[in-house]
DNA sequence: CGAATGCGTTGCATATCCTGCAACGCTCAT
DNA sequence: ATGAGCGTTGCAGGATATGCAACGCATTCG
């Protein structure tokens, strides 16, 4: 809606892909290298750009402090993180929790694995989306039109045999974990990687965030891992009531 | 130097502080209400802000996303990743790396203590610039006018009695961190809390990141942690050596 | 060694695009 | 019912962003 404000939030995704020069910046935006150059001033001086040393432009710190405060502002977030470190205490495997906001679903909190075989993810990347447990429970969640909108707009990519193929049986894999309140990635993402997952609702019993156990087939089989189930589906279920229960523990800021 | 993308711009660190509706956006941007929306929508559009359900405005998911990527091509960070792993797994502490990025230093990688006792930092925050050991390597590798301006700018503030307590204290902290060339924070942020850090250079012999490792005094002793020293100048030494050589293992993105 | 190319940068005139206003619709509380 | 408070819209005026052309500076090539 406004130009000059569009055109500048352009050049973050851009820059995100690597650093890059004024030339390429204008090029990339369709403007007038002197257009690009005051740009990148005016997000310079936020700090939301870096120059480097070669007069390259990248992404700057206060881009990803800020999204620290994001996160830690998040109240999901605090309430879930003790209980996800006691289930990892217990059971030792990697513990996620994600959210979904606007067509993307992203981990907002990990705690790694206590064995020596860990997965590779990070908190604040976007999941795969079609196939995660936690991505499921999420959109599953959703208004039906918008959910069946969605899953036409995605694009389906077959990380392993297992994944999800395409739009009709992403919907029906959302059906099934919707009426059975659970969700189970079994090597869809990465082949011999299994994941349980359980929801977080809200008071209005809507799901706002979701929770995972993530192991590597060569620690657990995916048998072994779904006696976890009950489990998580309780850590989830406490962490439910503590988040609509509003609790009066902690109050800090008003 | 824009004005729209400026005030575009500063709406992000004002909704940092939580979520805000339309009318204290425009309040504290001093502008009409319809100019805040529609800054708003088109920081909406590009993912960086959400709207909660209750109308208010938060930092959206994008900022995270990109924050994440930003942190990605990193390169430092690639390099050194391993080898902070792997002076975890001899130590045992918390490590960290950390660099400099006008006017702040910021965590940019993190390997959790195997302790129970852990301290609480996370990737991204920006640290305490006037007594983290990582800070002072950082700043001490600053020109001189520089790291004089800065120093003069910077809040001292009292975290603990042993914290750096004015300019003049910073400054010749720093020339001393700069002549013995690693640093330590001997309880001057957490008051049970101590570091020992080394620098990580460039080609050119810039200080380009700095590392540390960190213990509670309740697992070892000051002078414990000291014995470690050699072994983290050791490893920042062999990440400088890998950074400034341009190992050709693994140059996938051109 | 000098010319030429490529880059970032500046000042300026044009008109585009942003701004603030005022009026509307809506929800919620009185 | 009535009013207050909030987000939203269309519009006219003018501040503000834009592209141009020219400059400085480095690096490259003749």
């Amino acid at each position: 809606m406004s130009q000059t404000v569009d055109r500048a939030l352009s050049i973050l995704p851009l820059l995100a892909e690597g650093p890059a020069d004024l030339g390429q910046v204008a090029d990339r935006l369709g403007v007038h290298k002197s257009t690009a150059l005051r740009l990148l001033r005016t997000l310079h001086e936020h700090g939301f750009v870096y120059r480097q040393s070669d007069q390259r432009y990248r992404l700057g710190a206060r881009l990803i402090a800020l999204a620290q405060e994001a996160m830690e502002n998040l109240d999901v977030r605090d309430i879930a993180h003790p209980h996800l470190v006691r289930l990892n205490e217990h059971c030792g495997h990697t513990v996620h929790l994600a959210v979904y906001e606007e067509n993307e679903v992203l981990y907002i909190d990990k705690v790694e694995s206590r064995y020596p075989v860990r997965m590779y993810s990070r908190i604040g990347k976007p999941v795969a989306i079609t196939v995660a447990a936690v991505a499921k429970l999420l959109l599953a969640d959703l208004p039906e039109p918008e959910r069946r909108a969605l899953a036409e707009k995605l694009d389906y990519p077959l990380y392993t045999p297992r994944s999800t193929p395409n739009a009709a049986a992403f919907l029906r894999e959302l059906e099934k974990v919707r009426e059975q309140g659970w969700a189970t990635d079994l090597g869809g993402h990465e082949e011999s990687i299994n994941c349980v997952a359980a929801p977080i609702r809200g008071a209005d019993g809507r799901v706002v965030a979701a929770m995972s156990v993530s192991a590597p087939n060569v620690v657990v089989t995916a048998d072994e891992l779904l006696t976890l189930l009950p489990l998580v589906r309780r850590t989830a279920d406490a962490i439910s009531g503590e988040y609509s229960g509003r609790t009066p523990v902690k109050e800090v800021n008003a």
